[in-house]
DNA sequence: AAAATTTTCGTGTGCGCACACGATAAAAGT
DNA sequence: ACTTTTATCGTGTGCGCACACGAAAATTTT
């Protein structure tokens, strides 16, 4: 690998010149710099990462705004789990990453956490808009102070994001549909149980939703979607009368979709109302969600590698500030198919040769 | 970040000493070594692996024997990818990397290409362990000079190698299985191709028609398994001919396994053959097989990550010679079930902060 | 007790680059 | 012709660490 000061003596300047050139910046003649242009092109040079790395001193602070993990709803500690590996990576590169969170049915501490993000003046953000209205908010805000921001998961179009990480969820619902449709065949009903529409995160899990129908249509399947809409998922109780009650009035339905990560709790109920090994197509490796997925009660699982998103999602940004690499704005996810066969093969921990 | 400075200063030593303890190398009294020791722990001390990369002039040459991939078998196109990707982000650590072929069919070429290998002395070693006999001959003269290889793709036990990495290809063929089965039901015959033996990468192949049936007979499905074993899928008339008999004598398979990268030669003869839209499960995702996926002529195809697996083979031999940071002896890919939804978003290049 | 040896430790340099500072040369102003 | 301004370039230092070299102290040998 050719440096710079070979690069300087083979153009008979000095160092300082080419790293001038290299950087774009002014304060050497268009002559000079094309002849060294030049050189840095026939050598093939490249800036050695490590090295630049080292000598820059700059200092950068990633700010993060994402839901908190309860028990009920798991799904969010795997983003998590990737930030916090950027996070460790990214100490030597001086860049700082803070983590805020907020709660996932209170758009209230959505704006408070917020707040206290700002506070700590970040040069970049990534977040998870899950709320429409207040994310135009806090992107506004953001844009006046010029700062750059990214969303996680869920994509909303039209607010100056630099990038969206996360799954295409309509395309996601389409393959439910067509798993749906390969394993039951033309006749059967199916069931989609999903939650009520003004609850967080309802972007994607409508176009789950969407996508799946989708899938139907144009494929022209004779199946028939039954619908279930539960207040609450955690209401076991009411959750139980409202599925057997369904079920009761429609027997001939034999597969059912569940186009969130608590897949697990309708498993476990359908499990408790005599049906041991149903049919069930759900969202996302959770514990729970991968308990049941082991023991026959969920057929299959669509992942998006959640891990690899927060982990993404950092690094992209990171890089961004770093060396001013604009990513695509859309870093799609892969859409995987998780069985009990493949399930331990799922989700790898991917570390780099900086990390330990 | 703490320094390897700011410890001496603490431990009123020369950075000289901390950096002994560091490395455990002698020269540092038991007593002032346990001190230094101490405020490490305390203070969470990390070496800062980028300046330590800066530092290390230590050269390493890493030499890879893979088959190489002609237009009929597209299938180490990947793995090869990832060994490039990988070769041009660890410049920088002083790691090169040299790639050598050789022809899948031809032992001779193998010995031949490990020859060529051995030449440039390298300090670490990937290979891809085609032919059993020659690999023993190849990991003796490793051993026997001290430098540690690791296996790619193909596993194979007992030569001594520090680490694997690749599929579980029994697994994978469970898996293969278990989609036949739901799919296709209890009593409907399923028909599996495959190439003989003696040819190349038969352990994979071999594990994965093992793995299909076992699904079966663990589930106790009253399937009829059907085998048709061909000398050569190049031989576009053979087997069509092959094919067409075991069909017209077997009116009653409905599903195709195809354990092999080559499942898009199948697919499209059956098109020919007047199954515009099989049900068929295939092997990898070469630029066929992609294809013929798209087209509906391909149902389900079970890939691996190759690319990744090529990077990952690469990235944790380097690690090993670089930091001496052993790799778990089994580094098992993802078994992905890929369909014409998910495609676009499988195998998806990853990149690391000091790539460009 | 002095010399020789070994143990223990400090100092200095360089890895490749970024960037501040200052020097020189060219252009403009007076 | 001289000063002032501006454009153009060279020099030097530090980022955190590895490692060679040599100095000092402790130990052994004579």
């Amino acid at each position: 690998m050719i440096t710079i000061k070979e690069i300087a003596k083979l153009a008979e300047v000095s160092p300082g010149t080419v790293d001038r050139v290299i950087h774009n910046r002014q304060g050497v003649s268009e002559k000079t710099a094309k002849r060294i242009r030049g050189i840095l092109e026939q050598h093939n040079f490249k800036v050695n990462r490590i090295a630049q790395s080292l000598a820059l001193k700059k200092k950068y602070t990633i700010a993060v705004l994402l839901p908190d993990s309860d028990d009920e709803n798991l799904f969010w500690k795997s983003p998590l789990e990737g930030i916090c590996k950027a996070k460790d990576e990214l100490i030597p590169f001086g860049v700082t990453v803070e983590t805020f969170f907020f709660d996932q049915k209170d758009s209230r501490s959505y704006i408070n956490s917020f707040k206290l993000l700002l506070a700590i003046k970040p040069q970049g953000v990534i977040l998870v808009p899950t709320f429409k209205k207040e994310t135009e908010e806090l992107t506004n805000t953001l844009r006046q102070r010029e700062i750059p921001f990214s969303f996680l998961n869920i994509s909303i179009n039209g607010y100056g994001n630099l990038s969206f990480i996360g799954q295409d969820a309509f395309k996601s619902g389409v393959l439910a549909g067509k798993l749906m449709g390969l394993c039951m065949g033309h006749k059967v009903d199916v069931l989609t149980v999903h939650s009520r529409p003004n609850l967080s995160n309802f972007n994607n899990i409508s176009e789950r939703i969407k996508g799946f129908d989708h899938y139907f249509e144009v494929n022209d399947l004779k199946n028939t979607n039954h619908y279930l809409e539960l207040e609450d998922f955690g209401n076991a109780e009411r959750v139980r009368g409202s599925i057997s009650e369904i079920l009761l009035k429609n027997p001939e339905i034999k597969g059912i979709f569940v186009p969130n990560s608590r897949s697990h709790i309708i498993a476990n109920l359908l499990h408790g109302l005599g049906n041991p090994k149903p049919f069930l197509i759900g969202f996302d490796i959770t514990e729970h969600n991968a308990k049941a997925l082991t023991d026959g009660k969920i057929t299959f699982l669509i992942s998006q590698k959640p891990v690899a998103q927060g982990y993404r999602a950092i690094e992209t940004l990171a890089k961004f500030l770093l060396y001013n690499r604009k990513p695509s704005s859309q870093i799609l996810s892969p859409i995987e198919i998780i069985t009990k066969e493949n399930l331990p093969y799922a989700d790898q921990k991917r570390d780099s040769l900086l990390s330990f």
